[in-house]
This record gives C-alpha cells, structure tokens and sequence, in this order.
RNA sequence: GUGGGUGUAGCCUAGCGGUUAAGGCGCCAGGUUGUGGCCCUGGAGAUCGAGGGUUCGAAUCCCUCCACUCACCCCA
C-alpha cells in the first residue's frame, strides 16, 4: 500500500471549512492593505535560496530538497513559499518600474527535510506578503500590522508580537564583535550548539534554548544598544507607529530569526502559551537581499505565515468556521427511464445554477434516501415509473418530511 | 540527525500465552412490491505494522526493522 510521505498529508473534506476559512481571511486583509496576489513556481534554482535564505543557515544546509533535474540544473523545492522567490519575480519581471513599493502576497506550500512533529511538516503551507522598494518604517508598522490583523480576523484570541531591531551592515559588526567578546569567556560552558555558533553565526547564540546557554544569552549585550543612528531612528519610528496604531508588541532583544536575509526590524507571532512551535508566523525587513540577488539595490520587508499551525489554533481555540455549503437537491431515481429523465434534469438544473447530486447505481429508494440524509441535501426529487409516465416529480423535504408530486416544470420554476 | 511514546478492520477500542481475534462508530442490506433520520436484525471489512526467535501453542514474551506520533535542533 502506498501512503503519503512522511510528513505530508492529505487534506480531506471535513478538514477542507478551516482551510477555506483561513484562505478567506487572508485574501480579505490583503485586500484592505492593496496587496496583491502572487503565484510563484513550487521550485527554483538552488542558488536562489542558498544565496538568498543563507548557505549558513539550518533551512539550506540540512532541510532543503534539492534534486538535479534530467537537463542538470541543480533545483530545490522551496523552502519557503515567498521571500526569495517575491524577491526574484521583482527582478524578472522588472516590478520596480511598478510604483514603488510593490505590495504582494501568496499562498502555497514550502518544503522542509525536518521530522515531523504537531504543527511541522514537510511539506506546510504559509500566507505571506512583501512589500518591496520603499525603506519607510512605516511600511514596517503596515506589515506588522497586517499580521496582527489577520490573526485578529482569523477570531484567535491568544498570541502576541514580539519584535527586535538586529540593525544593517553598518552597525552589525560592531555588535557581533562584543557579542563575541560576551560569550568567549564562557565557551567552555555553552551547549555543543552554541560552540558552533560562536564561530559560525554568533547572531544565532541569542535564540538557543538549551538551558546552561539561558544565563548567558540573557545577560549578553542587546542589538538595539549598538544600532547606528539611522537603524535607531528607524527603530524607534517603527515602535512610535505600532504604539499609535495601538498593537501591543513586546520586544525581545533575544529574537533574531534563522534566515540570514533580515536586517533591521524582525518580528515574530507567538501563541501566548508557548507551545512547541514557538511561532505563528515572522518576518522582518531585507534591505540587502535584492542587491544580494543581484539586482539593483532595493529595501524589503514581509511576513509569512503557517496555515497548518493558524488550524491547529484555531481548533485549540474552538473557533468556529463557516461550513462548505451541500448541494441543494438530490435526485432519486428508479429504473432505466427514470434513470434517462433524471440526468436530464440534473443537468438541466445546474445549468441554471443549482447544485445536484443524482443517484447512481441501483440502490432502493430508501438507500437512495439515507445517502441523501448522509449528504445532508435539504431536498430530494423522486422520480420512478409513474413519474416518468406523468412527466411529474416528487419533490420531499428531508427537513419537514413533507412531500408533493409536481409537473417537472414546476420543479424547474422552483429551482430558479 | 538525536531522544521518548505507540502500532489490533476506514475510525475508536477490548483481548496481554491456549481452540473460528471481540465490541462500538461508519458502510451495505433487510425489517415497508417506491420513502431517510430513531429502533431491531443481518452482512461485508483484520495476512493483529513487517521479519525473525522462544514455545506443543504467540495479537499476547524476546530481538531486529519499518511506520506513526511527541519532543530536541530550527523554523511556518
């Protein structure tokens, strides 16, 4: 028996309202914002994300799929849905001759080698938007905004912003150099992890959680303490217009994000309760990663979002969502022409709009009228011998119980 | 990649050494020569995750593998 790979799933019919729901939600917020919808291939050059999300970073080194195609192209199914991808269309496409910034959104699924746990796959779906050409803090507070928003939208009560400034190219040295200076006395001390770290990406020392690391990343020196003027006025703009635009946000000098695209602000969603997967959703401004790519220099910023982990909050939190509607009639049938008139008229009904499902088969009426209980179908139209004799139907009920015969023209009328 | 937990029909569960593996939900059919939901009756559906071992005898004990799951790393 074959089965879904590991760490995907298929997503069936009685899953299918929360999925819709959260779709609804987020192309309704992207609407007021003015963003719009981007669809982006499920894989790219390996270049793009080993130069774009960082050949140092846990997301390339170990969780990417990367595969050689039949040309030779080394290939790599996403490993996010947009960031990287946005960021070459931008520079495919030319959108900076658009006005400038160029406000996108997508949805789809990304790709991650990692074990599967709750609210992690390999193959997860995120929402996510970019907002490209345009270094404005207040672009940050819109982004930020947005997320918050949405997951406001969404009816989910318990989660908060938590934020952090890890500055540019200019003041970043500075900093991870007394970063370093902190940690080298304890070096003995910190996890295996950390070790590595230090000498390869010391940012990173800051988001260990292995507890004899804690002391010593809480007393480390603070990112937002070395920016220069520029990331500081920044900075502060930023949490100036999250204040009056009223979004609690709490900032946490420790939040620095996996990705080696951000610079300035980052941003994360986290459930109020810690959970397990710690984040909801982040994001944060990439100033450099256009230029990175190649491109003529342009600032960035977005955010993105893990549908599989909004679903699971939302079913944490009982929050309602609308269901997807049934159809509107079934058509029971019995015998060969009645079976004739009624795939006649079921399609005759569709063409004007409404939704039917006919009998197939050759099931009794009444097991024709527990698949249409079980379908949960408002109504069934009868149709056997006498009916197909009389050019009538019996319309019933499944509500009331009531019943009536009918001329099908009546039905039709009924229907319209 | 590392650690814990769990694997009995589509789903949930009983059985934890002894003859044809039990029940509930769901599905199908009958109880009404053309009438659903409730009730009653019946039926289909399981190589008891796989392989090996112990034993007269294994779903049950042991080993190996696999899968699922939760957690770590890290992220959505």
């Amino acid at each position: 028996m074959y089965r879904a790979p590991r760490g995907t799933q298929d997503i069936l019919p009685p899953e299918q309202p929360y999925w819709r729901y959260v779709e609804q939600k987020a192309a309704e917020i992207c609407r007021l914002y003015g963003y719009e919808r981007i669809d982006l291939p499920m894989f790219e050059d390996a270049g793009l994300f080993t130069r774009g999300v960082g050949e140092g970073t846990d997301i390339v080194e170990k969780e990417m799929y990367v595969f050689e195609d039949r040309g030779g192209n080394s290939l790599a199914l996403r490993p996010e849905a947009g960031t990287a991808s946005v960021c070459r269309a931008y520079l495919e496409h030319g959108l900076h001759n658009r006005p400038q910034p160029v406000r996108l959104f997508y949805l789809g699924p990304a790709f991650r080698y990692d074990r599967p746990q709750a609210g992690r796959y390999r193959q997860h779906h995120q929402f996510g938007c970019e907002a490209i050409g345009d270094a404005d803090p207040a672009l940050d507070a819109e982004v930020i905004d947005m997320a918050w928003q949405f997951f406001v939208s969404l009816g989910l009560g318990r989660f908060k912003i938590v934020l952090n400034s890890i500055g540019c190219k200019k003041c970043r040295p500075e900093y991870l150099s007394s970063l370093k200076e902190h940690y080298s006395p304890h070096t003995d001390e910190v996890c295996d992890d950390c070790k590595v770290r230090f000498q390869k990406n010391p940012l990173r020392l800051l988001d260990c959680r292995s507890p004899q690391c804690q002391p010593i990343a809480d007393a480390a020196p603070k990112s937002t303490d070395y920016l220069c003027a520029e990331c500081t006025e920044h900075y502060n703009d930023v949490k100036r217009y999250l204040g009056s635009l009223e979004i609690p946000f709490e900032e946490n000098h420790r939040l620095v994000r996996g990705l080696d695209y951000y610079t300035r602000t980052v941003f994360e969603v986290q459930p109020e309760e810690g959970g397990a997967q710690s984040s909801l959703g982040g994001g944060g401004r990439y100033d450099m990663l256009i230029e990175e790519l190649g491109g003529k220099p342009a600032p960035g910023i977005g955010f993105a979002t893990g549908i599989e982990r909004i679903i699971l909050g939302l079913q944490k939190e009982i929050v309602p969502v609308p269901s997807i509607s049934s159809p509107q009639l079934f058509i029971a049938n019995m015998g060969h022409e009645a079976r004739d008139a009624a795939l006649k008229l079921s399609t005759t009904l569709r063409r004007n709009g409404t939704a039917v499902i006919m009998a197939t088969g050759s099931r009794s009426l009444k097991a024709q009228l527990r698949q249409a209980n079980n379908l949960n179908v408002p109504r069934v139209a009868i149709i056997g011998e006498d009916e197909v004799k009389t050019g009538t139907v019996v319309l019933r009920d499944m509500t009331t119980s009531q019943q009536e015969s009918m001329p099908v023209g009546k039905l039709l009328e009924l229907f319209k």
